[in-house]
DNA sequence: TAGATTGTTAATCGATTAACAATC
DNA sequence: TAGATTGTTAATCGATTAACAATC
């Protein structure tokens, strides 16, 4: 699927089309045109159509775009449609809360394990996910090995979880520890959460206001 | 402090240098060059410069950057250096993450309190932030007014709260909900979270390379 | 002083917007 | 058919990069 160069602006959109486009759908919304979609989501009519015109286009003249039709292309671009597989690396807080309320499945993933060093939590389950030993990492991933690990662990184990899971060979890392990892040099793909760079964004809006 | 026009990629760029900066001052480093710097955060040198040089340049020619100069500088521009105070809004898993492992200060903020609706909750302290009782809101916010609200909430209440913060008179939101609010239909500054739009873009970057 | 490195101006590159022929 | 709206090409706008005089 990597005929062509995507410019990471129109990447950072797509999961927009694909959240405007389920809530559409949901919404018994059939046909759209690219001005509608682009008043949805902030963008401009041209924007729209010159995105999905990098994955050849998708709408008929005079028409628009069928809905659940521009839904399945997007989904399928961004890969929702097949079925990763991710392994949550620390169950405190904020791994509790994906397991409990974040649905995988919407961005195309089965959350297929957890891993903790807590006795407590080691061996119980989470609305059907398994919490193993972290020392059970490799060997777990020998039999079941998974695409995607989400570091939700204290930040001083990042660098030594990424690189472990970099070497067993998991495609990419969701990484919500505030620690940099390097892509390049783990060879993985990386996607960060850094809620401390939101924060501070906001912080300086209301500064600037004030 | 908002004389000049600041592109909103330059601002998304303030939280790197904010942290990198404390990194560095935090190993002792006493002096940085833009090269350094932007080799540190994965920038060009001369992109730095340009970065510095919309609020004024901080660096000596020759020299360099004196690090807690310039640290001190961007976090008064960010506005880390001031005041705020935040108020969490629903007290789950994610609440309870931030409360717990989140650190408000390093982005300027003072935790203040927090909301839930479950009277198991209520009344309760953690992390010395009280949990009020969300009925509370209005009288509470009359009394002690905060500039944040963190809605970290069941997704369905996200429109209803939002509004209501508006109106009581918070200057942002940060918003943890996966549902897209106007800011300027609500006349405050918003920054959101999207798990869900982060995972897809990871989803899309794993599945080309397959 | 000589070397280093800034701040800024100019050049390049890329992204967004506008326009319009094609056509459903 | 006439109206609507696409996909695409061209024009504009903005961001990044390169270059360099200023100067510590």
């Amino acid at each position: 699927m990597s005929e062509r160069y995507i410019s990471p602006l129109v990447i950072r959109r797509l999961p927009k089309y694909h959240r405007c486009l389920k809530e559409l759908q949901r919404s018994g919304v059939s046909r759209v045109s690219s001005s509608v979609l682009a008043s949805n989501l902030g963008f401009t009519a041209s924007q729209v159509r010159q995105d999905f015109s990098c994955f050849g286009g998708f709408g008929q003249q005079g028409y628009g775009y069928n809905v659940s039709n521009l839904l399945s292309e997007i989904a399928s671009i961004i890969g929702v449609d097949k079925k990763h597989t991710a392994a949550i690396i620390g169950v405190g807080h904020l791994g509790h809360a994906l397991i409990n309320n974040f649905s995988f499945k919407t961005c195309g993933f089965e959350l297929a394990v957890a891993f903790d060093a807590n006795p407590e939590l080691i061996g119980t389950t989470l609305e059907g996910v398994e919490i193993r030993d972290i020392k059970e990492l490799d060997s777990y991933f020998d039999e079941n090995p998974f695409d995607v690990a989400v570091l939700t662990m204290p930040r001083e184990f990042a660098h030594d979880i990424a690189s472990k899971v970099a070497n067993l060979g998991v495609r990419g890392i969701w990484n919500f520890t505030n620690v940099d990892l390097s892509a390049t040099e783990l060879g993985v793909e990386i996607e960060n959460v850094h809620f401390a760079d939101s924060l501070k964004i906001l912080c300086y809006e209301i500064s600037k206001n004030a």
